[in-house]
DNA sequence: CATACTAAGTGTTGAAAATACACTTTTATT
DNA sequence: AATAAAAGTGTATTTTCAACACTTAGTATG
């Protein structure tokens, strides 16, 4: 009977960001002298890391995020393990894992986070030290490596639920917002559509989103009211 | 920058086991020549395991559930994953550890999962290697080694939203079953009342509970109808 | 065999929540 | 002054949820 001698264990980070041209993920493009060249193109992956002997997960979660986007403080929620002996075994993916790990072969088991950003006020530009590293529509996303597509969609999944059952929304906007944006940011994480009446109602119960004395500006239709998050009133139970 | 070179994963499971009797969780008593003498008396787990080399995280679980309890086919989903770099470093688990581990200093992560047993018709009469091995009802658990108190609570939690959004009474309940054995089901899971009438309405909408021409026996009042569930109309959507 | 005990079983009403639906307003542009 | 574009607003209907009390079928007892 063989123990776990020589697991390693990872975090894999699925950093949603939004802005009013809708949810992106953000993905890293393996190094052209490392990409699988039987497919003839690099493949992309979800940014994640082995962690550090002394290292907590979420930690490690943060850790990898601030590595790659340079952005602390983020939401970041863990959403499932992944530990299929041979996640990382298929071909495609040993190319690239040999010539990044010391042990190309060993057995990796991930934990997932999904992370939350606005896109709006501030955008994240990745120090790009993996190769390329870019936001790609959630809809967009062609395949990845590993399991890294499974991990996506478990994410997603999980981010709609979360979004239904906790006030996270204040997370993927920019500190001031309309409530079109709000509702949009809604329909685009759901993927279902909202009639405008009945969704201003619905926030009208919410105590956490008060109105501002401020409009917006610049537009060439009737300026809409600003809104903000009251952090207060806003339980995360 | 030290990587994990020595890092454990084990799984920890939560067995529920449900009677008309309340909610049980298995739980293992370390052995007495084992335990944590600091405490006075030997201290309760869940039952966990390393993970060996080549196995599935499910199949591990799977493996610890029937290794103790002989039992095959118990839903189990995963919950969490619990990494604190501490979490069994804890004085009290060290004599214990020390014990029973080759390296007792070691991190060791582990993935929670939940399953969930009936006690109705069999009740799984747990092999018993492990030290005493028994049913204790989810109210009256006292202090458990590690965090295995977390990792129940985080397990009760998932349980219940679990039952309110998927349906997994059946795993819970006997083959056949009245419409009490299943209020009383779901106001001990969730810990709430229920009013009978409008309960019976809201289950008379569920096309998978379908009445069976049977009766209950041997009770000294109005027997109760009998109901099953169909397999067929179990969407776990 | 009548009575008592016990849990099973059953409907209605009012309140609240969810849905469907269309026109007016405010600003910038030409 | 007219137009374009999205913001903003109310009501009626349907559906869901919540509260509430008596009758029934069987077993046990005298």
């Amino acid at each position: 009977m063989q123990l776990n001698e020589s697991l390693h264990l990872s975090v894999d980070c699925v950093l949603f960001g939004y802005d009013d041209d809708g949810l992106k993920v953000l993905l890293i493009n393996q190094k052209e002298d490392t990409y699988a060249h039987v497919q003839g193109r690099p493949m992309s992956q979800l940014p994640g890391d082995l962690i550090l002997i002394d290292e907590g997960l979420e930690a490690a979660a943060e850790r990898v995020l601030f590595e790659l986007t340079q952005v602390n403080g983020v939401y970041l929620k863990q959403f499932h393990a992944y530990g299929d002996p041979d996640r990382v075994k298929d071909h495609k993916d040993r190319t690239w894992l040999r010539s990044v790990r010391t042990l190309p072969d060993q057995r990796v088991i991930t934990v997932g986070y999904f992370g939350l950003v606005s896109l709006h006020d501030h955008s994240p530009q990745p120090a790009s030290f993996a190769g390329g590293v870019s936001w790609v529509d959630v809809n967009e996303v062609g395949p990845l490596a590993f399991d890294h597509n499974s991990i996506l969609n478990g994410a997603i999944e999980a981010l709609q639920t979360q979004l239904e059952t906790h006030h996270i929304s204040f997370e993927l906007l920019p500190k001031k917002f309309t409530l079109s944006q709000l509702q949009d940011l809604y329909e685009t994480v759901l993927d279902k559509k909202f009639d405008k009446r009945n969704f201003r109602k619905n926030v009208k119960k919410m105590s956490h989103v008060v109105p501002l004395d401020e409009k917006q500006q610049g537009v060439m239709h009737k300026p809409a009211q600003l809104f903000s998050f009251n952090p207060d009133q806003i339980e995360n139970a």
